[in-house]
DNA sequence: AACTATTTATAAGA
DNA sequence: TTCTTATAAATAGTT
């Protein structure tokens, strides 16, 4: 449109390209502005000159509708670009899954903690209460299981040591020197009840 | 251009309004990737239809320039950044860390559950049972929060019904009758009181 | 920044 | 939807 037909090629002269890119580049704007007006379409249009100038155009908050592109590139496989992202397609869909369930249940494991039970109704916190309940017996009686599993443990060691002590008494006195230095039994029996249950 | 002035309004016709989104979208999209061409310009399009049908054009990736434009809007630091990470990049990243939460979470949500207890040790489990008996006190605290308010609630609303029956009273019973039927105020109250514990 | 000859885009019609 | 065509609009080259 202009005195001279347009090779697609760039500009090579520098003032002549500047001068079209400004005249193109409202040109751009206007007619996308058009469309929107016209059409009741969602637009966003970002420029950067080849110095680095920025320009745009959007309907409505560019962010928004950026958000908007990402959803629909990264959900559904929309538009007329065909690339062969379908990883991250998956990704992002699998991404927001996973926020979902994590948001879920992190809300749930403050309810746990005590926190922002006045969202829950009555049901909720009955049910609650009955879990918690059930829990705290639960973890006493694995305590209490864990106690006695390491009480039998230590009760196993004391009688090997015992039975040890037996087995070193024929020995003469002479002879234990010789081998440990004295009270080394005792000793051991307190190190190994001290740290057991750490 | 065309046969017929065009006047800046949403076209009310709809089918006339979609031939006009064609015909001016494809216009759009060719200009812009002229832009880019003739002179040297970075160019980022985004079309939702109003039906909200997706169209594109970019002079390079599109999350490239909507990160330029962000530095450039919101001015971070500037300068000419290179990308070299791409969106799913970072995307792939912030999925794994949110599995690593989720899972963390879902473990500790397992054993505030009565799951999976053994695999704890006797701190770690005394903890547990501390946290369960204080938010066990919390629940019933809040429960009984829950409880009197609706009481006081339910109090209330006898107290008004009391007032309105009072009011009625002198009425005569051929009265009562034509307005309403006979017990309305005592069905009422009752459904009130079963309804309102839901 | 304006002008204008031409090309290009597109509204309406088929 | 696609094509045709008359006409409006954009713009290349010029001043």
């Amino acid at each position: 449109m202009g005195r001279g037909r347009v090779v697609l090629e760039r500009i090579e002269n520098k003032i002549n390209r500047q001068v079209t890119f400004s005249k193109r580049r409202s040109g751009l704007l206007k007619k996308a502005f058009e469309l929107c007006v016209l059409c009741d379409a969602e637009v966003a249009l970002i420029i950067f000159s080849s110095r680095g100038k920025l320009f745009q155009y959007s309907s409505t908050d560019v962010n928004k509708i950026i958000e908007r592109y990402r959803q629909c590139r990264y959900n559904k496989s929309q538009a007329g670009n065909s690339f062969g992202q379908n990883e991250s397609q998956n990704m992002y869909q699998d991404y927001l899954k996973l926020k979902t369930k994590y948001e879920s249940l992190d809300r749930k494991q403050r309810h746990f903690s005590g926190e922002e039970l006045e969202e829950l109704n009555l049901r909720e916190l009955q049910s609650l209460e009955e879990r918690l309940d059930l829990t705290l017996t639960q973890a006493r009686q694995q305590q209490m299981k864990k106690l006695l599993a390491r009480a039998e443990e230590l009760r196993e060691k004391v009688h090997n040591l015992e039975e040890l002590n037996k087995a070193l008494e024929p020995k003469t006195i002479d002879e234990l020197s010789n081998l440990v230095p004295q009270n080394t039994n005792r000793i051991q029996l307190h190190a190994i009840q001290a740290n057991h249950f750490e």
